[in-house]
DNA sequence: GCTGATTGTTGTCATAGGCAACAATTTATG
DNA sequence: CATAAATTGTTGCCTATGACAACAATCAGC
């Protein structure tokens, strides 16, 4: 069992370069009004089209305080619509309005831009033996690629 | 060139599945005395051996002046011992005290905990893939696995 | 020797973001 | 059915995070 270790050793060093990686990538994207944290909020409320704010906690393990600040200032702003749920007074529903999708484009195409940048240097057969690898990466870790 | 695009969007899914499962690796860890950025630094010196703070600030891309503010803690506390760099009098190089190597390596064995509890639920043989493919993405991303 | 770059320190400040108390509601349990 | 326990979301409070700029000391190049 020594080389279990190593194998854990391994698995901390992609996960310092890849820390790495994702800062520098998030780092630079944010020259826009959005902190980090809205811009993953934005995205869940965009792939999740009617999606509560628990919901919103619970796949970013963000501080529910937290998230709820966040929401209060995008509805101020005028980023979201609420809906009241029907069976349960207490959560609404939340979808992005048309000035949120347009937020949402914005900060979408910037951090395409990112990546896009990131693999443009990568002949197209690693680019996609490099996605192979991150899908075989999500599979094995938790059961789906998708 | 459509599916470049599928292939940029495959890759920001990843870099969302990744940053959720670093946040919960590093979010866990910090019932620690130390943040994350200290625990950063504290492992940067550990590693390097003999390393400057400017290094620290370029390979962690880390404000200076934070960097500082840690490494004064750092050394008030008694974990750093500071030399002095022969050729440059405005440099120090850093290294763990005894103390210092106490705590790097408390943090590290819980740490590596973290990704071990992580992988348990693999077969050894899943847990061999797995690395195999992450050693392929640091390869084709910076042309180095180590 | 002077000018510009580099290393590190410090002051200042905005914000991020955790924690707990709370009201409103829903669910479970007797 | 009534009461207890759990859940959703809001708010107050507070500390740590971390950016930015000004600065002194030193170093490198012309």
């Amino acid at each position: 069992m020594k080389d279990k270790t190593k194998l854990i050793q391994d698995i901390r060093e992609f996960n310092r370069f890849y820390t790495r990686l994702i800062g520098l990538l998030d780092g630079h994207l944010l020259d826009s009004d959005y902190s980090l944290a809205e811009a993953r909020i934005l995205y869940e409320i965009y792939v999740g089209k009617q999606i509560s704010a628990s919901q919103i906690v619970a796949t970013l393990s963000m501080d529910k305080g937290y998230v709820s600040r966040i929401l209060k200032k995008f509805e101020k702003e005028g980023l979201i619509n609420k809906q009241n749920f029907s069976t349960d007074a207490r959560v609404s529903l939340l979808a992005l309005s048309e000035k949120g999708l347009k937020v949402f484009h914005t900060l979408n195409r910037a951090s395409h831009d990112q990546v896009d940048a990131l693999i443009a240097p990568l002949a197209v057969a690693k680019q996609k033996e490099l996605v192979m690898h991150m899908q075989q990466i999500m599979q094995i870790l938790n059961g789906s690629g998708k």
